[in-house]
DNA sequence: TCAAAAGTGTTCGCGATACACCCATGC
DNA sequence: GCATGGGTGTATCGCGAACACTTTTGA
């Protein structure tokens, strides 16, 4: 095994070792926590797992391995819990309070055959977010989650720790990085309308924006292309369909810094 | 002792004590790092400490200790070191390379009189930026540095570790930072002109602003109170003195968001 | 034919920029 | 008096907000 991964264990001698493996080889006391958005319904949702037999939900998160970076162990979690490859990643916040996660007082009942040290008293955390397509996302669950859904993140249930927090800084960040980088194109599918790319930033940004201002701001930073296409269906003018052009959008990152 | 503080210490059996105090009430695997900006003739600085009995500089930084939270600990640290209490401190980002600091490596030739465990192969760090008045500031040194100086960011001589890209990469959270909050009133003293405001902003910003919408621009924030004083001794026209208001300072902040 | 929604053009106002002009001070 | 630099006013440009008008489509 080179990597941590709790998924498809056969019996529970497998996970005994899995488990064993990830705290020989982790650093201790620190992890890392994803908020994971997509884009569904014309709603912003946050990726989110509930942990086995409680009423409590998580974001996907874990540690970081010995011979791994911070980013590194992030992309690691995200592709084992979504399957994707090349995801948006950004780093937005690192929480260190004294008491915001305690794993050793939530696994004491649980009778594990670990002794308490292979559980952490305190942990800080570093958040990331991601932007993912939706419908390309499989959900993974494993030993320590029996639910996943994604969920909007003004509707969260009741989550561990200090994981709403988390969601809300991220949320946050993302608001704010949205203003003047194009970067949702992460969260699209590959073709769509420009109406459609508005209901995702009013989704983000939660206030309606203008059709006519949002279309010539969206146009004005050249990294979109108009396909023949347009959208039929609807009982209404066809609105074209348009795709991102990834190597204009290198491009406009270049020139804004 | 309540806290890590290897300052004024005696003899070598009471440094000895305060190191495996620090080791046995920190979290490992991880610490802070600060860079501290300083504004002192017409340039921008950062506080660096020259390590021991090396050609090699360092930030401002420490472990945390497991009764304080990440934020608590860069507190600790930089009023050990510069004196100063109530400082403007943010979080920018977390340093996470595999190889990023091997303190063990480091000590490995200083005979210490300490199991190689003492000291990590890795660690994490979380990086603060913090803006202080440098007039105020009482640089400290301790057993691990023999040297302290205010250094221009561009002039910074061999770091250790990744510390010249922590300080290039606090500099541009200053700088993202600066172009919609008017922070930086903390690195003024309590009177200044606003030419001498003026020269702060473009040391951080690295390029020179038009006098006249520079003062506008201040002014508009309303959160500047002109006193009725100038400062004379320039072969000039005198220029009024100004202090900032922290409650209308506040308001703004308020008004932001 | 009509309602709904997409596409496009025009106007307005604010804020940033550039720059002009006057004022005060030391040499 | 004059060079230097501070204080203030004004013209202009660009961008975003607001909104009107046209076009297309399914029912």
């Amino acid at each position: 095994m080179d990597s941590a991964n709790f998924g498809n264990l056969q019996d529970f001698a497998e996970l005994e070792r899995a488990i064993r493996w990830a705290f020989e080889n982790s650093m201790k006391g620190i992890s890392v926590d994803c908020v994971v958005f997509g884009f569904h319904d014309n709603q912003l949702r946050v990726l989110c797992l509930k942990v086995k037999g409680s009423d409590i939900w998580s974001l996907p998160g874990g540690h970081i391995q010995l011979n791994e970076s911070v980013d590194e162990a992030a992309y690691r979690i995200l592709k084992y819990r979504t399957g994707l490859d090349h995801i948006y990643l950004k780093q937005f916040y690192t929480f260190g309070e004294v008491n915001r996660a305690n794993v050793r007082a939530m696994v004491a009942g649980l009778k594990l055959p670990f002794p308490p040290e292979y559980f952490e008293t305190r942990a800080v955390s570093v958040g990331y977010y991601a932007l993912v397509e939706y419908s390309k996302v499989r959900p993974v669950l494993d030993f320590m989650s029996d639910d996943i859904q994604w969920i909007e993140p003004d509707k969260l249930p009741s989550m561990i720790f200090d994981h709403h927090e988390i969601v809300a800084t991220g949320l946050k960040s993302l608001r704010a990085q949205i203003d003047h980088l194009p970067i949702v194109y992460h969260l699209m599918p590959d073709t769509f309308t420009m109406p459609e790319l508005q209901k995702l930033h009013e989704a983000i940004l939660g206030e309606e924006l203008d059709r006519a201002n949002f279309q010539k701001r969206i146009l004005s930073y050249n990294i979109l292309e108009r396909l023949e296409e347009r959208r039929t269906g609807g009982a209404h003018k066809a609105p074209f369909l348009y795709r991102f052009i990834p190597e204009k959008y290198q491009e406009f990152l270049r020139s804004e810094f």
